[in-house]
DNA sequence: CGATTTTGACCCGCGC
DNA sequence: GCGCGGGTCAAAATCG
């Protein structure tokens, strides 16, 4: 055995000694990040719970408000039925928001009742309502069990349905409030028969729908046998490698971490969909390339800014016009769109939030997302891995971008934005900037829902948080899509929400099978149930899609 | 042999 | 009331 000498010995202790000190100092530092962080997030909740007040003060006078707008509005007849007149609270410009919603509820007499009051009940809601509304997405969760299960049950519901029952704020709101059905169309280039989206499905129908050529095949989930969710998956008519999955519903178990991510996807979309996130005008407005001008669709928005009939009836195809009226849906459109679109000349929207993406044409506010670059569609490959075709992601500009700090190089968020500033370089992106700067600085739920989103970053890096932080204030223009949707994907933070996380953060399956490796990002982050305010609404959640 | 898919029948809502 | 279309059921067929 060797024995050391005297000499070594105290060099070794020194050594320690040294490796002592220097990780007693990392220690401290981490302390006085750690106590930064409590300090932002302190702030931040309080920032939120003061708007929270707020907003509940808006609220009451609101509903007291649309009482009298309901009343009058029911002696008219619903000729034209449009049935989820929810202003786009993403989609359009976050000034005076609210009062848009009066308005733009006394103007539209034909409204039928219930529209308008679904109309109202959202919009006075507005986005920070969404954060509440987030919580809804907990189909089964236990919050909601004692409300009407069976209804729940019978509906086959979209988590997304139950905000009222969940939030049950104002019971106004919520008895006006009829059990909607949201469903969130994923549009993506995928050779493969179905997309891989990491969850088990079985096939129970399929059929010709009109319209389209293609057979529509429906699936409902079998992960577990009383799992209402449902998908629907057709070929899109006019470019037969856009595979178009519809989800309907929330799942009530664990999923599997590779298929949190497209639950969570769709059920924060469904989420923003249901929360408000539609507009009467699209709806009324993009009826007519449907085909079904009886009942027009609603909520069928797009991020995409043209909305010319050969776009509408792409984006709209079945099977997201179906059955328009209880079932409101949201398109994830992440194909490219130079693909598929007639003239996409606007990519800006797909890297932005609806709040960007309505600067530049208001009126139509959006739920349709698209989250493909304008070189690449990155989404897809991320979550559905193998169903993707050769537009996927096989790397990222991100990598282009290193002024921002990543913490991780799987922070989808951050890819997000890169991909977003490295993508983005129109002249009139300054303009942008200074929108979503107004944004923030004058809608406060907007703000509320970014502080939101930087209390879910705490904890994972302080970068992150910084940049949040500022977002909050309004003093950067940082807001990333990633943060601006999360909010309205609170909704996953359950158990399945950390699953979730974790399943972002760490495994991006090419294969449901197969954890595996980070392909790309995600344009939802999910936040992080222990910190976030906002998820006290959130008790237990499940992801839904 | 159990699980899954296929496929025709059926149900339901809606418009005429 | 009838027809249409979307959605679901369930028996038969197929698959692993």
């Amino acid at each position: 055995m060797y024995s050391p000498s005297g000499p070594e010995i105290e060099e070794k202790r020194v050594a320690k000694e040294d490796k002592f000190k220097s990780a007693e100092t990392e220690m401290g530092e981490v302390k006085e990040e750690n106590e930064r962080l409590k300090t932002m997030l302190e702030r931040v909740e309080k920032d939120y719970h003061s708007l929270q007040l707020r907003f509940f003060d808006i609220l009451n006078k609101d509903v007291s408000k649309k009482g009298a707008v309901a009343d009058t509005s029911t002696s008219h007849d619903h000729e034209t039925e449009e049935p989820v007149l929810v202003s786009l609270c993403l989609g359009r410009t976050p000034r005076e928001p609210m009062k848009e919603a009066m308005i733009e509820n006394s103007n539209k007499p034909k409204e039928k009742d219930v529209g308008t009051n679904l109309t109202l009940g959202l919009d006075s809601k507005h986005m920070l309502s969404m954060a509440m509304a987030l919580e809804v997405v907990s189909d089964l969760s236990p919050t909601m069990s004692s409300e009407e299960p069976k209804e729940v049950e019978a509906e086959g519901t979209l988590s997304t349905n139950q905000p009222a029952k969940v939030i049950n704020l104002n019971e106004d709101i919520s008895d006006q409030m009829p059990a909607k059905r949201a469903r969130v169309s994923v549009r993506a280039r995928c050779d493969t028969p179905t997309m891989n989206d990491g969850c088990q499905w079985r096939k129970y129908g399929q059929k010709i729908a009109k319209g389209n050529p293609c057979p529509r095949a429906y699936y409902r989930c079998t992960v577990s046998p009383t799992c209402p969710v449902r998908k629907q998956v057709q070929r899109c008519a006019e470019d037969l490698s856009i595979l178009i999955t519809t989800y309907e519903g929330t799942h009530n178990h664990p999923l599997p971490v590779s298929a949190t991510a497209i639950a969570s996807t769709t059920s924060a979309a469904a989420s923003m969909l249901l929360s408000g996130c539609s507009t009467s005008h699209s709806a009324s407005h993009i009826s007519a390339p449907l085909g079904n001008s009886a009942t027009p669709l609603l909520n069928g928005l797009s991020f995409s800014q043209q909305f010319d009939e050969s776009r509408a009836k792409q984006i709209f195809s079945p099977p997201n016009h179906v059955s328009t009226n209880l079932f409101p849906t949201i398109t994830l459109d992440l194909t490219n769109s130079s693909a598929s679109s007639s003239s996409s000349t606007h990519q800006l929207h797909h890297c932005l939030p609806s709040t960007m993406a309505s600067v530049s044409n208001p009126r139509f506010s959006s739920t349709d997302l698209s989250f493909c670059s304008p070189e690449q569609s990155f989404l897809p490959a991320s979550i559905w891995g193998k169903g993707f075709s050769d537009n996927v992601i096989t790397s990222t500009p991100i990598d282009k971008v290193p002024a921002r700090p990543i913490m991780q190089s799987n922070n989808f968020q951050q890819r997000f934005y890169q991909q977003f500033t490295t993508n983005y370089q129109s002249p009139s992106r300054e303009a942008l900037a200074e929108t979503i700067t107004k944004a923030i600085s004058t809608d406060p739920s907007l703000r509320s829902v970014i502080a939101a989103a930087v209390s879910s970053i705490v904890g994972h890096g302080s970068d992150s948080l910084n940049e949040g932080a500022e977002n909050v204030h309004g003093s950067r223009l940082n807001l990333k899509l990633g943060e601006h949707l999360q909010y309205a994907s609170t909704n996953p933070l359950n158990q399945n929400g950390k699953a979730c996380l974790a399943g972002y953060f760490k495994s991006f399956p090419s294969k449901s099978s197969e954890p595996g490796i980070l392909q790309s990002p995600l344009p939802y982050l999910f936040s992080k149930g222990s910190t976030n305010q906002i998820n006290h609404y959130v008790p237990e959640m499940n992801t839904n899609h």
